[in-house]
DNA sequence: AGCCAGGCTTGGT
DNA sequence: ACCAAGCATGGC
């Protein structure tokens, strides 16, 4: 058992952990419970900041600083955000919002199951996958309730890593589709293959520019310019990366083209030109504040 | 170009 | 209680 208060200032956990950019966590009395790489880890928001535990000893925590971005400098990304109406409000509405840095390959598999899929779909496909084929983590196997785990999908209370692309690609398509994903279990077969044939490099994408990791990405099956945009803003932090969705495209014809319907081209185009160098980073305020607040 | 591919949620009856 | 429509993306 260990524990750790990373103080931060300014760090809104829920609505970080629940706007859409990771399918894993659950909240039961204001603690998040979640797996990050090899480690179950249970996160509190206090006003001191957030307090961890995990129930295996640590040597050092910088894999989640590193997860949560602890010491990523909010004020500094909101000040290159543009300074009009739409962006105040969503700001306002959602303090504290942060992007996640999630480990590449499993956010590249949660995105390529999420196309189509509204997201407690997207978490029960999850889910399953982990419980399937991720490997047991020693962990406390009374965090949930049995009621919470009925409701939730999860039949086991134990918990288990997100499956590697090794173990994927050694399942074969009826097993995945057991996991309710549907005809996207051939996509996630396929990445999981190239990743460990060795076709596919992950690490190679860090360092290309954003328009050439975008287009590397794109080959992959199942992945198409939002899944691509997705992966490269949650896992790679190409902050420039705008995912545009339906809600997304909606925000923006809401709040910055109320008076005339705004082609999906002028959308995109305005997406990419207008919102600085943080422009994932604005659209994740966005995409929250539309969910919440408008409809 | 237009249809199709899970399964869960929502809305109408 | 039941059934249809909606979701929302990529492939053919």
């Amino acid at each position: 058992m260990a524990n750790i208060l990373l103080r931060v200032r300014d760090y809104n956990l829920a609505a970080t952990l629940d706007s859409g950019q990771v399918f894993r966590w659950h909240v039961q009395n204001d603690t998040w419970n979640g797996v990050v790489g090899k480690h179950f880890v249970r996160l509190k928001q206090t006003p001191e900041g957030i307090v961890a535990e995990t129930v295996t000893p640590q040597n050092d925590w910088n894999w989640l600083r590193d997860f949560l971005q602890t010491e990523t400098d909010l004020e500094n990304i909101l000040k290159t955000f543009p300074d009009d109406e739409p962006m105040r409000a969503a700001v306002a509405a959602c303090r504290g919002l942060r992007l996640l840095r999630q480990d590449p390959w499993e956010c590249l598999a949660s995105f390529i199951l999420s196309s189509t899929k509204q997201i407690v779909q997207i978490r029960q496909i999850v889910a399953l996958l982990c419980e399937k084929h991720g490997d047991p983590l020693t962990g406390p196997s009374d965090i949930l309730s049995p009621s919470d785990a009925e409701r939730d999908g999860v039949m086991s209370t134990q918990h288990f890593s997100f499956p590697s692309p090794q173990r994927i690609a050694a399942a074969s398509e009826a097993d995945l589709r057991a996991c309710k994903m549907g005809f996207r279990a051939p996509s996630l077969l396929a990445a999981a293959r190239r990743i460990t044939d060795g076709s596919f490099d992950l690490e190679a994408i860090r360092k290309m520019d954003y328009p050439e990791a975008r287009e590397e990405l794109m080959k992959l099956r199942g992945v198409g310019g939002k899944i691509a945009d997705c992966v490269l803003l949650f896992g790679y932090r190409f902050d420039s990366a705008f995912p545009v969705d339906v809600w997304i495209e909606r925000a923006l014809q809401q709040l910055y083209f109320p008076r005339r319907r705004a082609s999906e081209k002028l959308l995109r185009h305005f997406a990419a030109t207008h919102f600085g160098p943080h422009a994932g980073y604005a659209q994740q305020y966005l995409f929250h504040y539309i969910r919440t607040k408008l409809e």
